[in-house]
DNA sequence: CGACATGTTGAAGCGGTTCAAGTAGGGTGG
DNA sequence: CCACCCTACTTGAACCGCTTCAACATGTCG
């Protein structure tokens, strides 16, 4: 079984450069040969099954992970044994790269449907960062822009009202589909209720009630995991955007004490 | 004024292997050439007066910060004006990665004392990752470190009551004190109940109620911004650990969806 | 079809906020 | 140096947003 697949992952090995995700992974200008290199140390794997592990929290950190499609969560465990969803990854992202210095994953990887998956040893990875100054340019992009999204994530459950949250994880999904080329104002929730009321920190019944009062509301409508967003601008309203404006020049009143 | 100082500044001009906080800050095994090339871009900085900005957020990025000494918060300034807290720094460690990406800072940094830093202008750092392989590493994993105690922090606001959060706060200020050869039990908070309050999304009164909470249970004493720590593992039985054990293999019952 | 997981909706309870009032420091100007 | 003011902090009490509990509906899978 593995065999027949292993000669199939060769001829797939798919090119970055024919990737359509490549934008989205890539998105720098490498040179020709450059790609040649790292089209050679990705692997592919078989894919992810709903519910299967892609690492586990506390597994030795030996690669990172672009998705190809599908999506996953990924989660710590606190040492009373509940699960904290951090993050959902979709098309066109890495996963991982958290582990580097523990060098060992931080978080497990779950995947919310089949998923398929790039693998990249990280080994071979960070000697190709010292020879592609490209590449090693992404990839501390790419954990820039992590720190950011987690930056606004905590704003996000410190801040706002469940209702706000919800709307904010709603118009960031819209946003992250419609840059993949998907419909922004129609989409497939991959997540579960319970899941998406664990991301953003409340019950699960709250969740429910929130969906059924944003259609009440002619907001979106909503059935089951499909989802189909009516008035745009009011989700807009209600979502919180990080990172403002620049607040303008104050006097010394703020002592920041 | 600059005169004087730039000429001080040159024989300040710290060594890295003389700095006391070299071990926090660069503890990878670098060569002694190395180390040259990296005192060579570092810069002294006057020091930051308490309330004052190192850096704004939208500012054009052009170097990251070491903490010398004293202490900063950094904030994210949400659309409609106010401020989130969503780190705090001590001397040791760096600030500015998060704004690789955009080339622009995300957060805005503000002394919460005076507080002196080193100042790496990221062009040059860039260039000296691609010869130093020690380096690359070193400040890839302080990302993944940061990226870290994110999802920690995010594991707590989404979780936790106010109680637990005080906790796992005042306790991880002990561990990182300890880390810096200060008391792990005695300390001075640099932030006020405001920031902290912020920071832990909470209101004021709250984080003044559960002070004296704690100090009623005979857990601490505090007054004012003096902390002495009575009872530390009842601390730490509050304080939520993110990534705890690996958890148990389970069946399939966990589906994920 | 039956069984179990997932999602919805209602009602009660409570954790934490908000409002309000008062205390204590720290800095400034007289 | 003290009087003053302003900000930071504390404490109490009322309120409310959200959770929890409970019951039911709907899907899904063996």
């Amino acid at each position: 079984m593995e065999k027949t697949r292993v000669v199939k992952l060769e001829e797939i090995r798919t090119r970055c450069q024919k990737c359509s995700l490549f934008q989205l992974c890539m998105p720098m200008g490498l040179e020709e040969g450059d790609l040649d290199k790292l089209d050679k140390i990705i692997k592919r794997r078989r894919p992810v099954e709903k519910g299967e592990f892609l690492y586990r929290i506390g597994e030795p950190f030996t690669a990172v992970f672009a998705v190809r499609s599908g999506s996953l969560k990924a989660f710590t465990t606190t040492k009373d044994g509940q699960d904290q969803i951090v993050s959902l990854h979709l098309p066109g992202e890495l996963m991982g790269l958290d582990a580097i210095s523990k060098q060992q994953h931080i978080c497990s990887a779950m995947a919310l449907e089949t998923t398929s998956v790039c693998e990249l040893p990280y080994e071979r990875l960070e000697k190709l960062m010292m020879e592609i100054s490209g590449l090693q340019r992404h990839i501390l992009s790419l954990m820039s822009e992590e720190i950011q999204h987690d930056q606004c994530h905590m704003t996000v459950l410190a801040r706002l009202p469940v209702e706000n949250r919800l709307a904010s994880f709603l118009a960031n999904l819209s946003e992250r589909y419609k840059a993949r080329g998907f419909s922004a104002i129609e989409f497939n929730l991959s997540m579960s209720r319970n899941d998406i009321a664990n991301l953003l920190g409340m019950a699960v019944e709250t969740v429910s009630r929130l969906f059924s009062q944003f259609q009440d509301q002619g907001l979106l409508q909503v059935e089951r995991k499909h989802v189909k967003i009516l008035d745009v601008e009011a989700l807009r309203a209600l979502q919180s955007k990080c990172g403002g404006q620049p607040p303008l020049e104050k006097k010394s009143s703020n002592t920041g004490s």
